[in-house]
DNA sequence: CTGTGTGAAGGCTTTCACAGCC
DNA sequence: GGCTGTGAAAGCCTTCACACAG
């Protein structure tokens, strides 16, 4: 496997054709075409044939790809074949939000627990999820094994949250907080940060 | 103004900066390096400085930034100077999440009302903000000028609900609606996706 | 004849190297 | 001496043009 070359941008897009590809398959479409899946999917047609070979040939020439195959393929490519188990530290306003929100599960990811400095019963059945005081942070994750993380905590203890997840065997970090986290190369983070979304669109509305 | 030369991403990061000179502003710094700004928002030195020159000349050689005039120099480019009315469609899951958790107002945004096929008192109270009918949507951003929505209605109506935003003056969305918005050139779209967030990351950790 | 696969060209961004100013 | 500003070079990604398969 020499994943190493294929582009991040590649990657990323990658989840956008199998998003695309899921909508077929309700209409119980059977194949579709480079051009009409590109355009479901907001890019040029050779940009996805280019990115689809990056990991090999899929498509029938004259044809198109079969919806069904594309899809397996994609899911084996982006690892999301099995149930991946998450945890969410920080349920304070948007951790909560994130968790009663359940866009997640639906889409191959669980939360299994959820981290606070501050816990309670009755907090822990509004949230619907496991609560857990931080102290148990690194136990729990190294004895589930659990590799991704969601970061909802204040910006002024992310980075030190963001170590103690790193220092228990976390691969994965999607960070909500609005720093950069320093992390060891073997780590990736993904940055959402919803004011600067909106500080870039307030740009081109001058 | 020729703010069409300014490449994308490049916008995307004088907010990255603006965010870290912020935390600069309250911790007293009254100058800072390229090299210091640039390591806080995760980027090179030599970008860092490429990015600004597209604007304007900001430093003072041999010594670095003005914290303080370099801030403002930014809200001005990004026009985030004046607070901005913003409204959210789409009051379910995410939408009610995204308005309890009040990360926007703090950087300049207001959402101003929220817009949903079904409203009641209560719900409205719980929201903390005037709840309208979506039949009202195209009367409210035209009186009120708004420019700038937060779309979190589900995908199936995401089309529909982004034509009538567009058509009633819209020019920037926010879109978390998990399909390619259609929409005329002058209207800029940028999307949030966190299962495809999720997706990607699970692809580096295999 | 339709639509994929792909080397080559083109375009855009980042990085380098160093001149210029404090 | 330190640090910014910037043309030039390098690197990366996208798009083109067309060979090739069904």
């Amino acid at each position: 496997m020499q994943k190493l070359v294929i582009p991040r941008k590649t990657v990323y897009r990658l989840s956008l054709y199998y998003r695309a590809l899921q909508r077929l398959r309700v209409g119980k479409t059977a194949t579709v075409s480079s051009a009409a899946l590109a355009k479901a999917a907001g890019v040029k047609p050779t940009q996805l044939r280019k990115d689809l070979t990056y990991f090999g040939q899929f498509g029938t020439r004259g044809l198109g790809y079969s919806v069904e195959s594309l899809s397996k393929q994609l899911t084996d490519v982006l690892g999301t074949t099995r149930l991946q188990p998450v945890i969410l530290v920080g349920a304070g306003n948007l951790g909560a939000a994130l968790l009663r929100y359940h866009g997640f599960a639906k889409e191959g990811f669980e939360v299994v627990a959820a981290f606070d400095v501050k816990t309670s019963k009755t907090r822990a059945q509004q949230l619907g999820v496991k609560l857990l005081p931080m102290t148990e942070l690194g136990g729990f994750v190294r004895e589930q094994h659990i590799k991704m993380a969601i970061l909802t905590v204040p910006g002024t203890v992310a980075q030190e949250v963001a170590n103690a997840l790193v220092e228990a065997g976390v691969l994965a970090i999607l960070n909500f907080a609005p720093i950069i986290l320093q992390v060891p190369d073997r780590v990736v983070v993904n940055n959402v940060d919803l004011a600067i979304e909106l500080e870039n669109l307030s740009y081109f509305i001058q």
